[in-house]
RNA sequence: GUUCUCGUAGCUUAAUGGAUAAAGCAUUGGAUUGCGGAUCCAAGGACUGAGGGUUCGACUCCCUCCGAGAACGCCA
């Protein structure tokens, strides 16, 4: 059991004993060390409801801390148990205990931290829905970093995660695009022999100018409508058109997913969905869920919106109730989990409570995540005026940046590094605010950020292959004697070791891999001031200390795993 | 106009209702006859937009105002 959870099981079952008062212990993980290594504030909670035995919450928590020590299986792995005004209950971790747990580390290696949360549960995760014609932006990039970080964290918990991806290959957007392609300068034949990426900027250009002229001029409006039929009809005047351009995004996406390292077991799209999604709107105008106006059929929900229009196809909100419907008949899901911008929030609200009147049972297992904005320093990202950072040119110049600072850095490495730059800043800030993007601190390689860490990282591994070489079957154990020669550097990162199994719990929970870069840059930190005060080989410490330092790195690579970030050997 | 979200140091951001509001960047000053200086140490810098309220305790919850952004019937 972790130390957290038995703390809080000891905790409840006392507090029962004492106030008769069943409770969930709230218990912190003390990040600076400076209230012990973890602490409860329940004397505070609770103490209305034991008023009248005890004068004040200090006296409630003295007695709790009476009753705890009490269990002496319990107490000896605590140093001691303090109460500090107003009643907070701080709990010490022996320097013994400390050892134990890095013990541990060393034995379970890559499954430290792993947890049984999940067990036996089925999640379908859909990220990423990048829209074929259209730019893969720097909000897909953000889309899809915490998506597979996401992905990791729940996997880790026990989770069977299915990752899916679902991409918009008809509607309105599309047929912007084909009028784009028609009508460009710039021709498509041009394009046939040229790179994937050369042929999504065309597709970004063409829709671009699609959308500039949809919205200047009404007879192309009409055109483009009626163009927008035919691509739901597979109308042989567009077919092939739309199958080139369609599979020219594919290819190009599939580039990026791979170099994010990404794996999709499937691929959806509003193609195949739209036929399910209008009959099952159709079906449910006569118990009226839906009812007819002006031709088109609409919801009456927290806001009007429309399921199938006036010239009987299905929009994005019909299409998405044929998603759900296609996705359990698939995969039986415990949880389904859609992650978009925070811009369809109201959208999403609006399907759901459709899902909720005609699929209840698939609609009290889903959840909308929604992050929040990647804006430019310069305003609002938009594709359609164009002033858009495609996701690869952010990924290409990360690498091209880094590589102009270290000439003879190898291809493979740099990439990692490159990758990780980007995610890192992606996943740093919490998922819901709203981000502005700076390209000097996404690419930044200092302070708090992914090279910081895979640097931290690789010179652990670097003073592991050193103790290697200069001692070669040289094998780890820890000594009891060293225990009053340890440095406060140590036990700082000591410390730290003990709460990563509780950081990554809280993340996936939370859904929020902010907390994991926050544990993983301060776990670095505190190795670098370490390694910068102490010497590791050599020194009478040596063995304790290159256990200390492969543990730091086992974490930093489990952690960044479940960042989604590759960890490089050498940098 | 209606609904929702957000205002924290010069900048970008942290902080399940808890203890001295925490970092990075930038600025200033330091550290190398040592295992990777892509490092480390130190300093300055915030009445958390304004004003009320609830609470033993509020960046966090409630109300008002100011400011920013987003979503709102045939786009996705």
């Amino acid at each position: 059991m972790k130390l957290k959870d038995e703390i809080n099981s000891n905790l409840q079952k006392v507090i029962e004993s004492i106030a008769g008062e069943k409770t969930e212990a709230e218990i912190q993980s003390g990040q600076e060390s400076i209230h012990g290594d973890y602490s409860s504030n329940v004397a505070l909670k609770i103490f209305p409801k034991a008023k009248d035995k005890f004068k004040n919450p200090i006296e409630f928590a003295e007695k709790i801390v009476e009753e705890l020590e009490k269990d002496s299986g319990f107490s000896d792995n605590l140093e001691k148990i303090e109460v500090i005004a107003p009643g907070f209950i701080n709990f010490w971790l022996k320097d013994a205990k400390l050892l134990k747990n890095l013990e541990e580390i060393t034995d379970q290696k890559e499954n430290y931290g792993k947890g049984k949360r999940l067990k036996n549960k089925k999640i379908m995760l859909e990220f990423a829905d990048p829209n074929p014609f259209k730019e893969f932006h720097i909000g897909h990039l953000r889309n899809i970093s915490l998506g597979e970080s996401y992905a990791r964290l729940l996997e880790f918990e026990g989770g069977e995660v299915l990752r899916v991806n679902y991409q918009g290959d008809v509607g309105m957007h599309v047929a912007k695009a084909i009028y784009g392609i028609q009508n460009s300068k710039l021709k498509i034949q041009n394009y046939e022999n040229k790179s994937l990426k050369a042929r999504s900027e065309f597709l970004g250009k063409a829709y671009a100018e699609g959308s500039k002229v949809f919205e200047e001029d009404e007879k192309i409006q009409k055109e483009i409508k009626d163009l927008n039929i035919k691509i739901y009809q597979k109308d042989s005047s567009i077919r092939e058109i739309w199958e080139k351009g369609r599979q020219w995004s594919l290819d190009h996406f599939e580039e990026i997913y791979k170099r994010v390292g990404t794996k999709y077991k499937r691929y959806y799209f509003e193609s195949e969905v739209a036929q399910t999604g209008k009959e099952i709107v159709l079906s449910h105008i006569e118990d009226g869920v839906f009812e007819k106006h002006d031709g088109a059929v609409v919801f009456r929900g927290s806001h009007t919106r429309v399921f199938v229009t006036s010239e009987d196809y299905a929009t994005y909100e019909a299409k998405d109730l044929g998603l759900a419907k296609i996705k359990y008949s698939e995969f039986p899901y415990d949880k389904s989990i859609i992650i978009t911008a925070n811009e369809q929030e109201g959208y999403f609200k609006v399907v759901l409570e459709v899902m909720e009147k005609i699929f209840p049972e698939l609609s009290s297992k889903t959840v909308h995540n929604a992050f929040g904005f990647v804006k430019l320093k310069d305003g609002k990202m938009s594709s359609r005026s164009g002033n858009i950072v495609s996701g690869e040119w952010l990924l290409d110049e990360a690498k091209k940046r880094i590589k102009e600072q270290f000439k003879d850095m190898g291809e493979k490495t740099l990439e990692m590094v490159g990758v990780g730059a980007v995610k890192y800043s992606m996943l740093k800030f919490s998922r819901t605010s709203d981000i502005t993007f700076s390209f000097e601190e996404s690419i930044n390689l200092e302070g708090n950020s992914g090279p910081y860490i895979q640097y931290t990282y690789a010179r652990t591994q670097s003073v592991l292959a050193k103790s290697e070489i200069l001692n070669p079957k040289s094998e780890i154990n820890l000594k009891s004697q060293i225990l009053d020669q340890i440095e406060t550097e140590e036990l700082l990162i000591l410390r730290l070791l003990v709460h990563f199994p509780e950081v990554v719990e809280e993340a996936g929970g939370n859904f929020a891999p902010n907390l994991l870069c926050n544990y993983l840059f301060d776990l670095s930190q505190k190795f670098n001031n370490f390694y910068q005060k102490h010497k590791i080989l050599g020194n009478p410490m040596e063995e304790f200390r290159l256990q200390l330092t492969s543990g730091v790195g086992q974490v930093l690579k489990t952690g960044l795993y479940l960042l989604g970030i590759e960890s490089p050997e050498k940098m």
